[in-house]
DNA sequence: GCCCCTTTTTGGTATGTACCAATTGGTGGG
DNA sequence: CCCACCAATTGGTACATACCAAAAAGGGGC
């Protein structure tokens, strides 16, 4: 049936079936361990192991071993329902980190999404969101100071869509989304318990009042096995 | 600046550089002539060529050398546009290849998604379709023969939104997509003209009539490199 | 029982070598 | 000029080995 003439493939196979099954939970054995029991060079185990990474069967911590992944959130970008609320809604602990707070002025990318001149002044926020104690996400959030008045004084750990609601009255916003594959780096790379050059995947967020006009820029850096992207619409012809 | 302690890290970022500048086109040189030029073992070098293609800076066709990677196709699956449509718009130059088309029953998956019985006939093609020569994406579609009388009677070559409209008067039906990082295996790796384990981005879409049954189920195995997914939607509160 | 220090294990990086099969490029013959 | 055949190149697979630094495990003292 499937492809078994090659080594990699043939212990890719073995240990899929063994995590399908759930005979592996938890930690994989070590690399050495694994070797032996399947009687290959390292550097072939860790192309087997690096398949069933993008597979999202499996993922290291950084410097600490290989795991069995856990079931991927289910997200869907252009809701505004939070994190919180969707985390929770299928069975997880959400838990959010505050890296960063800063006002700075926009760099080129943003400064071309959001139509701003590179004076204008940004609230900056950068945080990392886990489920069950993994980290899932980096989040880099950008709202323009001009058009959100003093947004760098309320508390932005807090829920920022019901601020943006009830403080900015936004009620009516245009989302511009875009989602593709990357690449994390450091220092994302570390925030997110993994490797330099670790997969991800990359959600970008402009959002518009309903005049059309930019006031929101927002970086997502997702690892690559936490997540499925959801989207339910009507359409019509 | 930037992490330069490792000799994959320096290749790479060499590498990723002369992309960038565009001082590199076309196909890369070969890998013994690389691992020359960077003074590094061939498996250290292809270490960081899998990360360039993590990035999305290049591919490799099948045994047949790396190339420097096009511009990334914009795609909206929550669109009904048209492949020729969205990607002529962008300037590309589509084409679309059948491969197989049959009549048969559901697999478990689909039978779940469509909530069909087992023994429910299906109408299922599959497709490979390019961007200016380059195979980008795997499409294999379902229809539900129940709910489309006769639908394997014309010409599924042609296109199916409007034959959907036109034919089976669907003016407003339901969107249930996602989309997640994946693996691409034979035989669709092969299809894809790259190898067995390459990353890909996996888009899979329910569709259901404005009763809310659904009638079609298609899966979409695009390479990683290829698409940057788009959507934009306006929301209220 | 808890904490600190040492030892061992382990993942991350790196090299060199080897063989095979598919592709490519070149050569010669029709 | 084109096609068929052959040789050289090249990517894909595979192994053995080595070293380092971080993490985990173990042991000893309080």
């Amino acid at each position: 049936m499937s492809n078994v003439c090659f080594a990699y493939v043939h212990v890719r196979e073995a240990i899929s079936q063994q995590i399908i099954e759930q005979h592996l939970t938890g930690s994989l054995p070590s690399e050495r361990e694994l070797c032996a029991t399947y009687d290959v060079a390292r550097s072939t185990l860790r192309q087997a192991l690096g398949q069933l990474e993008h597979m999202g069967l499996i993922y290291r911590k950084n410097r600490s071993g290989w795991f069995v992944c856990p079931r991927k959130l289910k997200y869907d970008p252009m809701q505004h329902t939070s994190f919180l609320q969707y985390t929770t809604a299928q069975g997880f602990q959400p838990s959010t980190k505050l890296v960063e707070q800063k006002k700075q002025k926009p760099c080129k990318e943003i400064a071309a999404a959001l139509e701003l001149d590179a004076r204008t002044s940004l609230t900056s926020i950068l945080r990392v969101r886990s489920v069950d104690g993994r980290a899932v996400v980096v989040e880099n959030l950008n709202f323009s100071n001009k058009h959100l008045p003093d947004i760098d004084k309320h508390d932005l750990s807090l829920s920022i869509s019901i601020l943006l609601k009830n403080t900015y009255h936004q009620h009516d916003v245009l989302y511009d989304v875009t989602v593709e594959s990357c690449c994390l780096f450091n220092p994302i790379a570390q925030l997110l318990d993994t490797y330099d050059g670790a997969l991800g995947l990359k959600v970008t967020r402009i959002v518009r009042d309903k005049d059309g006009i930019a006031f929101e820029f927002d970086r997502e850096f997702w690892r690559h096995d936490a997540l499925m992207i959801e989207n339910k619409a009507k359409l019509h012809f």
